[in-house]
RNA sequence: GAGUCAGUAGCUCAGUUGGAUAGAGCAACGGCCUUCUAAGCCGUGGGUCGGGGGUUCGACUCCCUUCUGGCUCACCA
C-alpha cells in the first residue's frame, strides 16, 4: 500500500473541488521531521489561495469530511494549519516488514538499472609515486558507487585510468638516468621512486632547461623510444605490486585497468576529427580548443607546442573509447574537485567528437573535496603525505589491542574487517564536495558515528540471533511489535531502498553511511529497552525478525560502502 | 580579477522539491552491566544557521548584495 497515494484520496474526496487534483495533493503531502507532528502531514496553506479560504479552514473541512474506509489511520489532527495524519501502527509495520520479507536477504536491490550501462572511473594512482589519502578518497568513493550502480541492476564497468603517462614520468626516466645508482630499487620502490621524483622536480625549479629536457624526453618516450619504454615497463611493474596490496587490503577490484598510456596510440583520431571539425586551431606554437563560446575562458590544450599530447587529449581518447566500447549512458569520473576546469574543459571539447546525445549527456564529473592533512595541503613532490597502507595498519592495530582480551577465533580477520572499515566509513560520512582535514585518530575511532558502530549492531543482532537458535520464518505476528522503539526501528528499516536510490542519484555514498547509522542507532535503543529472548513466544519470534531484518539491512548497506562485517567482535 | 566549492553548537558534520520548537557525533557533566556483546543505552548544558536586504502565509533552504576560507585559471595530472 502506498500511503501517500491513499491519503491524498482522503484529502481529495474531503475537499471535492474539481480544480484540485490527486496528483496536486499527493506532491504537498509531507513526512514531518518531528514524529510527534504524526506520519505523514499535509499543509493546508499550499491551497489557500486556490480554495480561497484560511488554512484553519481547509483543515477543517478536511477534518469533517474525511472517510477512513479502509481504516489505516489511528489518529489526526490540526495544527498551525498542518493537517496531520498517524497511520494506524498495526499498517504501518504490516506495510514495511512485509516489503522486506519479499526480499529478505536481498533487500534493497532493484532492477531499476535494466540493462543500462555505467563506467565508473576511479582510484586512478600515479605510478611511481605513492598511493596517499587522495587516492584512496577517489577509491572508495568510486567503488562504493560501483555497489550502487551494480546493485540497482545496472551493467556497470570498473574502470581505472592509471596515471602512467605523462611529463611526470619523463622526470622519473631523467631522474633515473642522472641518479638512479643512487638508489636500491628492490626495496620500498615507491619510496626511493618518489624520492627521485622529488629531486628532480627541485631541480626542474631551479633549472628550466632541465624541465625542457623532461618535456623532451616524454616526447622520446611517446615516440617509442626503447630505453625509455623498458624504464617505463619497470617503474610500472614495481608499482602495481604495491597498489595492488592496498586495493587487496581494501577489497576493491577493477574491469579494466587501462590507464592512460593504453590512449597513446588512440589520440592521433581525437587530433583528426577536431581538426576536420575546423575547432582546431594553434595558439603560441601549441593546438587549442577555444571554449569561449561555451563560456570557459581558458581553452584546451590538445597538442603542446613540440607536438606531444597532454592530458585532455587522453581524457578525450578515452571518452571516444569507452563510448565505442561500453556504450555508456553515464561514465562518472570521480576525482578531486581541483580538477573541475580540466573536465569542463574536456567534456566541452568532447561536443566536436562526433559522439550521440546519450553519450554526452552521460559525462559526470564527480568531484570531492580536497584532503588535506593538519600540517596543510599535501603534495608529494614536496614529500609531504601520508601512506594509505600506514594508516590502515594503524588502525588495524587499535583493533587488534582492543580485542586482546576477547573471545574470538580469528582475530586478525576481525581486526582487519573492523578497522579497515572504519576508516572507508570516515571517508564516506560526509559529503563529498566538503574538504576533509584528514586526522588519523578521527578515522580509526570506534566510537560514535563511525564503521565500528554500524558493525557493532550487526553483530549483536547476529550474536540475538545465535542464543536464540534461530532461523527466519515469515510467519510472524506484527501486531505484537506495538512499543515506540520498535516501531522506530521499522521506520528505519522501510527507507532503505529509497535511499539507496537516491544514493545512487546523486552520487553520494554518504546518504546510505548516514542511514545506516540511524538504523543502527535505532535498533540500539530497541535493544536496551527490549528482551529480545523473552516468555511470550509469539513476541519472541516477532522481536527476532525484526532483528533479522535490521541485520540484513545493515550488512546489505554497509556492503554497498565497501564494508565487511565480522561475525563476532 | 574570473570561475568554483564551502561558511550551521567549543570541534567534526546532518538538515530531502521552501514547512511546525534548527538536529547528531565528539568533547564536558550525570545516570545504566548477577539479565541477548558497555565499541552500547539514557539524560543535562551548549546556536545572532557568516552579515545585510528581498520574495513568501512561512527562508538554514530561493534571489540580490557583501564578508571570510579552500581549490582552479595555457602547454603537470
Amino acid at each position: 500500500m502506498n500511503f501517500k497515494e491513499e491519503l491524498a484520496k482522503l484529502i481529495w474526496n474531503a475537499i471535492n473541488n474539481e480544480s484540485i487534483s490527486i496528483e496536486t495533493i499527493k506532491q504537498f503531502i509531507e513526512v514531518p521531521k518531528e514524529k510527534q507532528n504524526g506520519d505523514f502531514a499535509f499543509p493546508c496553506f499550499r491551497l489557500a489561495k486556490e480554495l480561497k479560504k484560511s488554512p484553519i479552514d481547509i483543515a477543517n473541512i478536511i477534518k469533517d469530511n474525511i472517510k477512513d474506509e479502509k481504516q489505516i489511520l489511528s489518529k489526526v489532527e490540526v495544527v498551525n494549519g498542518f493537517f496531520n495524519f498517524y497511520i494506524s501502527q498495526k499498517e504501518l509495520v504490516k506495510e514495511a516488514m512485509e516489503k522486506f520479507d519479499l526480499q529478505k536477504e536481498d533487500y534493497g536491490k532493484s532492477n531499476m538499472g535494466n540493462g543500462k550501462n555505467i563506467v565508473v572511473e576511479f582510484s586512478s594512482p600515479n605510478i611511481a609515486k605513492p598511493f596517499h589519502i587522495g587516492h584512496l578518497k577517489t577509491t572508495i568513493i568510486g567503488n562504493s558507487l560501483y555497489k550502487i550502480y551494480d546493485y540497482l541492476g545496472f551493467n556497470t564497468t570498473r574502470i581505472n585510468h592509471l596515471g602512467d603517462y605523462g611529463t611526470q614520468f619523463a622526470k622519473l626516466i631523467e631522474a633515473y638516468k642522472r641518479f638512479g645508482n643512487e638508489y636500491d630499487l628492490t626495496e620500498n620502490p615507491i619510496d626511493k621512486l618518489t624520492q627521485m621524483y622529488v629531486r628532480i622536480n627541485a631541480m626542474c625549479e631551479e633549472d628550466e632547461e632541465i624541465l625542457e629536457e623532461c618535456r623532451a624526453t616524454f616526447k622520446k618516450l611517446e615516440d617509442g623510444d626503447e630505453y625509455c619504454q623498458n624504464l617505463w615497463q619497470k617503474f610500472k611493474d614495481l608499482s602495481m605490486q604495491e597498489f595492488n596490496k592496498i586495493y587487496e587490503l581494501i577489497n576493491v577490484e577493477f574491469d579494466s585497468m587501462n590507464g592512460e598510456s593504453f590512449y597513446s596510440d588512440k589520440m592521433q583520431e581525437v587530433i583528426d576529427i577536431l581538426e576536420a571539425s575546423g575547432k582546431l586551431q594553434e595558439s603560441r606554437g601549441a593546438k587549442i580548443i577555444d571554449l569561449e563560446d561555451q563560456g570557459i575562458s581558458t581553452p584546451c590544450i590538445i597538442q603542446k607546442a613540440n607536438g606531444s599530447t597532454i592530458y585532455a587529449t587522453r581524457d578525450l581518447a578515452a571518452i571516444l573509447y569507452r563510448a565505442r566500447t561500453y556504450d555508456f549512458d553515464k561514465c562518472l569520473y570521480v576525482v578531486g574537485g581541483e580538477q573541475s576546469l580540466h573536465f569542463k574543459q574536456v567534456f566541452a571539447v568532447s561536443k566536436y567528437l562526433g559522439l550521440s546525445e546519450k553519450h554526452l549527456n552521460g559525462l559526470e564529473h564527480v568531484s570531492y573535496g580536497l584532503i588535506k592533512l593538519p600540517e596543510g595541503k599535501m603534495s608529494t613532490r614536496k614529500g609531504n603525505f601520508i601512506k594509505v597502507e600506514d594508516i590502515l595498519n594503524e588502525a588495524i592495530e587499535k583493533v587488534l589491542e582492543i580485542i586482546k582480551d576477547k573471545d574470538i577465533n580469528d582475530k586478525e580477520d576481525v581486526a582487519k574487517k573492523v578497522g579497515i572499515g572504519a576508516v572507508i566509513f570516515d571517508d564516506l560520512k560526509d559529503t563529498r564536495s566538503k574538504e576533509q582535514v584528514f586526522d588519523i585518530s578521527v578515522a580509526t575511532s570506534f566510537n560514535g558515528e563511525t564503521g565500528p558502530y554500524v558493525q557493532y549492531t550487526t553483530v549483536r543482532c547476529n550474536s540475538v540471533m545465535e542464543k536464540a537458535n534461530y532461523t527466519p520464518n515469515s510467519n510472524i505476528n506484527y501486531d505484537k511489535l506495538t512499543d515506540e522503539a520498535s516501531i522506530n526501528v521499522v521506520k528505519e528499516i522501510s527507507r532503505f531502498p529509497e535511499v539507496i536510490v537516491s544514493a545512487m542519484k546523486k552520487s553520494e555514498p554518504s546518504f546510505i553511511s548516514r542511514y545506516v547509522i540511524s538504523l543502527a542507532k535505532a535498533y540500539s535503543n530497541f535493544y536496551n529497552q527490549n528482551k529480545v529472548i523473552c516468555d511470550d513466544k509469539e513476541l519472541q519470534d516477532a522481536r527476532l525478525y525484526l532483528t533479522y531484518a535490521v541485520k540484513v539491512t545493515l550488512t546489505n548497506g554497509l556492503k554497498l560502502l565497501g564494508i565487511e562485517v565480522p561475525s563476532k567482535m
